[in-house]
DNA sequence: TTCATTATTGAACAGACTGTTGATTAGTTG
DNA sequence: CAACTAATCAACAGTCTGTTCAATAATGAA
């Protein structure tokens, strides 16, 4: 069996190809890198990479994939640790467990994340990444039935996501100074309260009226 | 003069690449186009391409210029409508004129708009974005001074640009269905109230709350 | 219209990267 | 140790790049 993954020989390889991806992609971006490059920074031979490989391409989209599986193994951890819902979590000042969870998860994985999900990154990565937020988010914020007046839900949607995305690549660009369980209480405070209420550009009391 | 962009010859060619360049990119992605895939489809020597861009990125780069400075110089026409602050639009039931603005230029140019921010995008031309909606959204929402309990501002920052990212990406790939000022006025609930307000999945009188 | 200017063309070039092959060497598992 | 197989090395044709040159065509100005 040539499937197995067991051989020593195979797994260094395919690291020191994995960290070469990475390192190059933090300076040249993914566009300029080129096989050879890949060969030469991981020092092994350029036909030794297809015979794991198909190409760079193929070598992003298995490492990509790889994370995503991790982070869907995560979401298996925790279900029992979630509370009956969202708004019961905020009362305790607890963040939503499986945020912590991805939080720890970007952070121990830190240099890949950064560039894949940076500048010169991948933008079919953050469609991914995106997909795996809502399955995981919005179950536990749709609960109640909704009322008048309301935003469609198909922006409600991409408004609240694409803002935890956002939140992440703050907390990867700007050096992970916040803990896990801190920048997970971050994007929920914005969430829950809203971003003007959760900055405290307003304060709870003081409603502004919302009439027309 | 050789500068000048007056001769027919020039301004045809640059058009046909790119046009090439936006019907590859919804193709193929960037990656996979070169620079004889352009000409070939736009119909023109080879040559003739390095004799207006350095390469294919040269060219990206260009083209993304043009629409950020485009899109700079429309918020010029809107200074003059801005009313004192973000709390009286909305009261009035209008959106912020930027954003109105904003999303007619991006239904203008509709088919490059989508494919640059789309999965075969450019992460770059993302990041640029939002830091000129940043710039200009930003003003209108923090006129106050901050109190208690406060997410930092960096954070609230990176949350409602991304977010507002998050609705204009939506709102391309369903087709623009909506006008460009009901779009901006869901974009501008879903900030001002909260996305949950806005979404209706708790109603104004209704007040969760927020003790911790 | 004429004329000087200049953008475009077509062909050719060396250099680089790709993806594959076959024979050989080296490392791994049992 | 022995069988297996991953890694190496060299070489291959094919493609794309970026540049150059002389020849041609289109343009704008007088």
């Amino acid at each position: 069996m040539s499937l197995n993954n067991t051989d020593r020989r195979i797994r260094r390889t395919k690291q020191m190809i994995r960290d070469a991806l990475t390192e190059l992609m933090e300076d040249v971006g993914f566009d300029a890198i080129t096989v050879r490059d890949l060969t030469e920074k991981a020092d092994i031979n350029r036909g030794t990479f297809y015979l794991h490989y198909k190409d760079k391409f193929d070598l992003l989209e298995q490492c990509e994939r790889e994370v995503l599986d991790e982070l869907a193994q995560v979401q298996g951890h925790v279900e029992g640790l979630q509370l009956e819902n969202f708004y019961e979590h905020f009362n305790r000042g607890e963040p939503l467990p499986f945020i912590v969870k991805l939080f720890e998860y970007l952070k121990e994985n830190g240099a890949f994340m950064r560039v894949i999900l940076g500048p010169k990154g991948d933008p079919l990565f953050q469609v991914k990444l995106k997909e795996m937020l809502a399955e995981h988010l919005l179950k536990h914020m749709v609960k109640k039935a909704r009322i008048e007046m309301a935003v469609p839900f198909d922006y409600f949607k991409a408004y609240v996501i694409s803002a935890h995305l956002g939140v992440i690549q703050e907390w990867l660009f700007s050096g992970m100074k916040e803990s896990p369980k801190e920048i997970a209480m971050t994007a929920f405070k914005l969430t829950f309260l809203g971003p003007r209420r959760a900055a405290g550009l307003i304060s709870d009391e003081q409603n502004e009226k919302t009439s027309p």
